[in-house]
Order: structure tokens, then sequence, then C-alpha cells
DNA sequence: AAGTAGATGTTCT
DNA sequence: GAACATCTACTTA
């Protein structure tokens, strides 16, 4: 049976916990895969959506870790972070893709899509794939309709970093994370 | 395979 | 009014 991550599961620095994630399970009604790709956001860097501190958009960054973050970006698409550190901290973690594993059939019905690797390969599509949008702005992640299980502790997981994608400021931070050789993943390392 | 343009709407200056 | 944690379709090779 798979560990199912609970509030203090997400409460080290935005780096670290995107590191960890790589290799669990995230379902939103029960649809969803392996976390194959994240991206660490944190007050302190001026690519974070936190940097110059809360506002509505960003409030449930600055809540308790363990919730969802949601926002809608460049007009088209919904991205789900992860909250972590503690509260006030305003630090999250993109999920930027998956390895599709459960719901195969409601994420292409909703992607319009067939083929399994463009599924989930980066945060737009998984926001899609999963049906996301501001309901599920805020929403504790240890409960429905999330369910995120730990990587499976028999099987070490094999995690790469690099610079994250599509932003134009702190461009040089290695807070990028991916499962080593995922063919799952929006972009190669 | 690689590059570019256009879509589309919210947030912040 | 600019920028934006992106994606798709279309071009050029």
């Amino acid at each position: 049976m798979p560990r199912t991550l609970k509030s203090k599961d997400f409460a080290g620095d935005a780096p670290e916990v995107a590191r960890r994630l790589i290799g669990a399970t995230l379902l939103v009604d029960g649809v969803g895969g392996v976390i194959v790709e994240t991206e660490a956001y944190d007050m302190s860097d001026a690519a974070a959506h936190t940097h110059r501190g809360p506002t509505e958009r960003n409030r449930a960054m600055f809540g308790p870790p363990g919730h969802a973050y949601v926002y809608f970006n460049y007009g088209l698409h919904w991205c789900l972070n992860f909250v972590c550190r503690e509260e006030g901290h305003g630090a999250g973690v993109l999920i930027r893709a998956l390895q599709p594993t459960q719901g195969l059939a409601q994420m292409r019905a909703r992607r319009g899509l067939e083929d399994e690797r463009l599924l989930c390969a980066g945060p737009g599509r998984v926001g899609q794939a999963l049906g996301i949008d501001k309901a599920f702005y805020g929403l504790p992640l240890d409960r429905p309709p999330f369910v995120v299980h730990a990587p499976d502790p028999a099987q070490p997981v094999a995690v790469v970093a690099g610079p994250r994608i599509g932003i134009s400021k702190a461009q040089a931070l290695p807070w990028r994370f991916g499962l080593a050789g995922s063919r799952y993943v929006s972009r190669k390392f």
C-alpha cells in the first residue's frame, strides 16, 4: 500500500520538496499518474509569483503547506502547484509533467488527443488533462479530490535537475527537476 | 528538427 | 498597457 503524503511532507524548502515529489503519484478524482517533472518557486526568487509579497492571486502560497495553488496562465492554461515550506513563506512546487497511469480515456477526452506522451507533458497540459480550474484553488492535497502517494521506497528514484522553463528572471537557478530518462517530460534536460 | 506567430485573459505597473 | 511559471499550428529545412 503506498503512503499518502501529509502536510508535513510538504514542509521543506521548495527545491527539496520539488525533488522529493519526482516519482510520487498524483490523482485528481482518480485521474493522473506519476510526477516526472517539477519546478520550485520561492519568495526569494525573482521568477516566483510570490516574490513581491502577498496578493489576491497568490494568497494560497502564503497559506499552510500541502495545499493547491492554482493559477491561470497566458489567458489559456490552468496550472497546478503544491504549496510547501510553511505558512507565510510563499513557496511552492509547479507540477509540470506526469506519466499518465490512471484515467487515460478521460485525459484523452479532455485533451482531444490520443498520444499518451503528450497528455500531461507540460503544466498547461497537466491542468487540462486533470480538469484543474479555479475550483481547486486552495484545496488540501491529502483528501479528495486529490490523492498524492509517495514514491515506492523500494524503488529508488533517479532525479535530474536543470534551469526552469519559460521564465525571464532568475534563469540560472537549477530548480527544475525530472525523472531521469523519462519520455513524459515537457522537454529534455 | 527547429523556429515563429498567434491565441487569449488576468495581474500588476 | 505590458508581462506572463504556455500550447498549438504552421512554416522552413
